[in-house]
DNA sequence: CGCAGACTTGAAGATTATCAACCACCGTGG
DNA sequence: CCACGGTGGTTGATAATCTTCAAGTCTGCG
C-alpha cells in the first residue's frame, strides 16, 4: 500500500519530525500514488495545467525554463523530501518539472490535499513551511545568479546542494554523488557550459572542491563558505 | 477606522475580486494597523525576525539582500495589493524590506491571521493565491537574470512593472511613473549603474521605450515583447 | 570498432564592469 | 540671492569576465 510507505517516509524526513501520530494519521486520506520516472524524462510540461502535488522520494528531479530563444534556465533541483506543485494557484505551470536521474515520486492531487488540509490544520502548517522553504532556494538562487561571479556562484550551489543534501542523510560533510552535467549547471547557473568547465578547474586548482565523475568534494569548505558568503539558514527552516 | 479602509481598499484591488461580503466581514477580526513610511527608510532587516504580514496600500516597495561584499539585489518591488511577508514560515526574514516611495501599507499580525483563516478557509485560499504569484514573479525574475541580456532584462523587467501597475490601474498601456533610480535598477537587474544607463539610452536609440524623470513610456510594445519574450501571464494569476 | 555524450582546451570576440570625469538639478544655509 | 554639496545621470577609455567558435580527448557501449 503506498500510502503506508508514504507515511513511512514521511515520518523520517526531515518534513515528519513536527507530525505527530494523529496527524500521519490524516494522510491516508489522500490516495497518493508512487511514480517512478526514467532519468531525464519530462513529468509535466511548461503551459500544461497539472493538478498533482509531487513529492520526491528519491534522486533529482529539475525544474526548468525553456526560452523561446533556446536557452534555458534551471529554477531549482528538487531533491528528496522537497514538495513541487504547491506553488500554482489554478494549476497552470510556468515551468517544467523532469528528472535528472531515475525518479521516485509520491503525487497527490491537489484536491483530496484541500480535503485533508481543512480537517487536519497542522497539516497545512506543515506545507506552508514547504512552500516557504522552495521559496527561500529560489530566493537564494536569484541572488546567487544576480550578484555573485562564476567561481563564487558555482561554489555556492554546490555548498547548497550539499547541505540540502545532508539534511536528508545523502551526504558526508564534504562529499556527496552529484548527477549534474557541466551542461545542466550552466543551465542553473545562468552561464555557458564552457565556462562552468573552467570554474570547476579553478575550484579544483585552487584546492576548494573537486567535481569529478560524478561526486563533489568539498577539499576546504571554510574557504568555500567564506568566499561566496553562503549561510546555510535558509536550507534548515523546515 | 482601519479595518474598513483596509475592507475597502481590498474589495477595489484584483485581490478582492474572488471574495465574498461575509469573506470580507471576516477581516474585520484582523487587528489591522495602517502606516505610512517615508521614502527610503528600512522597515524589516535581514536577519530580524518579524511576524507580521504586510499589504502595500500605495507607493513603491523594495524586497533586497545585502551582501557582505556590500553588493546588494533586489528581489522584487512590491506594488499596490502586493503581500509580502508570508513566505517565512518562522517568522525569520533572509531579506530587507524598504520603501523607496512614500509607503502606505496595512500590517496585520501573523497569529491573528491564523485565527480568521481557521473559520473563513476562502481566505487562505486567496493569501495562497497572493503567494504564488510573488512566488512566479519571483522565479520570472531568475530567468530573466540568468538567460537574457543587459538589454532584454531591461525591457523585461520594465513591461512586467507596467503589467503589475496596470492591473491595479496606476497605468496607462504605454506609460507609468517610476521612481527607480538607474542605481536601484541596475540592483534589480544584476548589472552596474552604469551600463543600465547605456542599456536605457539603447533602448531609447532604438525607439523601444524611454526612461527619463521617473517616467517610462514603452513606444513599441510589441517590439519590446517579441525581443526579451515577456509574457505576462504570470502577472495575472492572482 | 566506431559512435555518442560529456568533458577539456585554445584563441578570439562580445558583453559587462571599473575607473575617472563631468553635468544637471535641487534643497540648504549663509 | 548665490554659493555649496549631494545625488542622480551621462560619457569615454580601459580592463575583466564571460561567450563563441573550433577542435580534440576520454569514456562507455552497441
Amino acid at each position: 500500500m503506498t500510502a503506508t510507505r508514504f507515511k513511512h517516509f514521511i515520518s523520517s524526513s526531515p518534513l515528519g519530525e513536527a507530525l505527530s501520530e494523529e496527524e500521519l494519521g490524516a494522510l491516508d486520506s489522500l490516495s497518493i500514488s508512487a511514480t517512478l520516472y526514467d532519468p531525464h524524462t519530462i513529468i509535466t510540461r511548461q503551459g500544461d495545467t497539472d493538478h498533482r502535488i509531487f513529492i520526491i522520494h528519491s534522486g533529482w528531479g529539475c525544474v526548468h525554463r525553456d526560452l523561446p530563444n533556446g536557452e534555458r534556465q534551471i529554477i531549482d533541483t528538487p531533491l528528496p523530501s522537497d514538495i513541487i506543485g504547491l506553488q500554482a494557484g489554478d494549476g497552470s505551470r510556468g515551468n517544467s518539472l523532469s528528472s535528472i536521474t531515475a525518479l521516485s515520486v509520491f503525487e497527490i492531487p491537489h484536491h483530496t490535499l484541500g480535503r485533508a488540509l481543512s480537517y487536519k490544520p497542522a497539516l497545512g502548517r506543515i506545507l506552508s513551511r514547504a512552500v516557504a522553504r522552495q521559496n527561500a532556494i529560489v530566493v537564494e538562487h536569484l541572488v546567487n545568479i544576480g550578484r555573485r561571479s562564476a567561481l563564487e556562484r558555482t561554489a555556492h550551489l554546490l555548498l547548497e546542494l550539499a547541505d540540502r543534501l545532508a539534511e536528508f542523510g545523502s551526504a558526508t560533510p564534504d562529499r556527496y554523488e552529484c548527477p549534474l552535467t557541466q551542461d545542466e549547471l550552466a543551465d542553473a547557473l545562468g552561464l555557458t557550459k564552457i565556462h562552468v568547465n573552467r570554474t570547476l578547474r579553478e575550484l579544483r586548482e585552487r584546492e576548494l572542491l573537486v567535481f569529478r565523475n560524478g561526486f563533489v568534494e568539498l577539499l576546504n569548505r571554510k574557504k568555500l563558505i567564506g568566499m561566496c558568503g553562503f549561510d546555510s539558514q535558509y536550507v534548515r527552516q523546515f
